[in-house]
DNA sequence: ATTTGTGCAAAGGGTTTGCAGCTCA
DNA sequence: TGAGCTGCAAACCCTTTGCACAAAT
């Protein structure tokens, strides 16, 4: 199992990879990328245009397709379990599983080699093909639980 | 493991469990429940509020405010991945998993034996205190396998 | 020069809320 | 009877869309 810290801020390698898959590099979203390494933990699509309203004239249409754009590249993920349906988590593409903090909201991301053995095993058990699967993990992280 | 379809109908024991806690068995609360045993699949608040449209004067709060009732007592859940992040499925209280096929909608439950040994890996790994998981399995039953 | 991206404002979907009236216990 | 529940409609929040203009290649 591989276990790290998640998303290495890395603005280059993104700035790299929007424009190797054709998107162009706009001031508006590397405004918005760098906003988003800035945020410790999970964010909001409003959120983050909040956060970027005194900054810049940046629009909020301009932030969702934003926020999609790098969702379908892998370099963000969407949450779901918990509080909230609508937050973002910084990713790292190829790493499917997030254990969030639910204190500080720092993110872990874990491979899931332990996950696969368990949806063969529930495949065997009911005949289904499993095709995807969503698991997000919640807790406290070892800083959060000394600091009390 | 254990392996159940999901939510076998008792109509009986859920308007039991909302007379001990302390709910009213009004009419558009029977009438919700009636509804939620004969759906098929998981389904969304306003698809039910519209099967319900030309059977009974239901409000559409009252919908929401009952599958949120029914949700807290453990008889329906939310589903967030795949196609949709608000549908709903019937679930037996203390199941946690759900398997559902892409094609027909079918909701399989299972327990989380493996699950917990994943977590408490994970919990070694990372020094984290899990304290909850979200996890959603999507595939193709063995009939859709099979129809084709 | 072209094509893609942008801001704005309006529209859209889903869900919640306020409240007067109704109903179950 | 009275607390709890309801329907209605309006409010709300989050997200998407349409479009004329601006900016990147």
């Amino acid at each position: 199992m591989s276990v790290t810290l998640a998303a290495p801020a890395d603005r280059e390698k993104i700035i790299r990879l929007l424009r190797d898959e054709g998107y162009r590099i706009t001031q508006p979203r590397t405004v918005i990328v760098d906003a988003i390494l800035a945020q410790e933990s999970g964010f909001t699509a409003d959120g983050l245009y909040d956060a970027l309203r005194g900054v810049a004239g940046v629009g909020r249409a301009t932030v969702f397709r934003t926020l999609d754009t790098l969702t379908r590249l892998g370099y963000l993920r969407r949450l779901h379990g918990a509080d909230g349906c609508h937050q973002y988590v910084r990713a790292t593409p190829g790493h499917y599983h997030h254990l969030v903090c639910t204190h500080c909201g720092r993110v872990v991301e874990f491979d899931g080699c332990s996950v696969s053995a368990m949806t063969d095993t529930i495949a065997a058990h009911t005949q289904f093909r499993i095709e995807s699967h969503n698991l997000e993990l919640f807790g406290v992280c070892p800083d959060c639980q000394h600091a009390r």
